[in-house]
DNA sequence: CTTGATTTCAAACATCTGTTTGATACAATC
DNA sequence: GATTGTATCAAACAGATGTTTGAAATCAAG
């Protein structure tokens, strides 16, 4: 066996992220996680240790999976700050709404939102990268805004993004069928970069902030 | 009893509150939540019929909390659109992220991520009066706006607000405790306020999108 | 083939789950 | 005071859960 590609151990972990990602940790049994990967229930112990060891590697493949799958672009100097910043909401959008494999993102999700404590760490340290480069595209677009304000303005950016991944079921019945349907990665992106471009240029370009008219 | 104020199905409807909106529903048991409730275990079933009905009484009970507590204001005709929506953002963050009897806006936004099949109906018909009141708002702000453009620009601005309690366990780690310490909710108001408003009085100033620098 | 380690399997294990039961205590009504 | 309907309680129930066990099967080398 050894080197085959669906051994027990990877066919295990492939049924626990769907699984894991459907129901959550509590709601998902061994039981129904074997039977999908074809394996005797002894199996997850005897390959994982505990179903909590089974979770925590379901976890860490699917976001190794999402960096690989949608990695972030390495910049040249010559790139555009607004360039960086459509290319950043678009691999973020890209990376946790991506219909094919989506257990991936569902079960990242669930992490960010309740992360579990043996998780915290790995999505903490996956996390801050990335907000680290955001920040710096941020500096350049708005170099008058204090650490504070480029923060919240962060927040404000990834926030429109994961949106769509947290309150899916929400906005599904909000909007017909048939505009939720057009709701492709691209168009969000291309929105959400628009929104947020307009606003980072009005502020790059007054100061203050605007009074209430 | 009768009238009690802490009459046992109360106390135990609070316990369950809290209880789930810590756990969530699997995970939370009848057992720790009739502890607290200093109840007998069979008050739930006896009171209750359930777990899943008293799970269902206590979403019901945390929501009709919120919209007592944080009642979108009635506006006049004199008030602008510009307050209207300073106005809908703080009172949707407070809703979701009000420190005192911080359950209640856990249960909700554990409803609003996975929603039950007995409460998807609740949260939709709580949520879409909410969205149309801001559609509203919108077509004021950018009247030159499709249907789409508006329903994006409603999510761009309903995502901010939500971020801070989806994402919050990621945010504490990302910002120094400091500077987290600081978020109360009239300063994140005002900054969403202040970015989403900038995006938009660009929007409505210049018709066409921004092109990229 | 023989040996020795690794992997699979059915069965059982102990524990915890939501729920039910039947007796008991209590309050109001006649 | 007797009666009736409601509420509480300890105990038990049936089922599902994660995990363990020990034997059987499989595989890799000597």
């Amino acid at each position: 066996m050894s080197t085959e590609t669906d051994a027990t151990p990877q066919r295990i972990i492939e049924a626990a992220g769907e699984i894991f990602a459907a129901k959550g940790f509590e709601a998902a049994t061994v039981r129904e996680i074997c039977t999908r990967a074809e394996a005797n229930i002894a199996a997850v112990n005897y390959h994982f240790g505990d179903k909590q060891r089974l979770y925590i590697e379901a976890v860490k493949r699917a976001h190794h999976g999402r960096e690989l799958l949608f990695p972030m672009p390495e910049w040249g100097p010559e790139v555009t700050a607004e360039t960086k910043l459509a290319d950043f909401i678009l691999t973020l959008l890209k990376r946790m709404t991506s219909p094919d494999s989506g257990w991936e993102g569902e079960l990242m999700s669930r992490e960010i939102a309740r992360p579990t404590e043996a998780c915290a760490e790995l999505a903490r340290e996956s996390i801050r990268p990335h907000f680290a480069v955001l920040n710096e595209i941020l500096a350049e677009l708005i170099p008058a805004a204090d650490q504070l304000e480029r923060h919240l303005t962060a927040f404000s950016i990834v926030g429109q993004c994961l949106h769509y991944k947290f309150a899916d079921p929400v906005i599904r019945q909000l909007v017909s069928a048939e505009e939720y349907a057009g709701y492709h990665v691209e168009l969000l992106a291309q929105h959400i970069t628009d929104f947020s471009l307009r606003s980072l240029r009005a502020r790059a370009d007054n100061h203050k902030p605007p009074a209430r008219r």
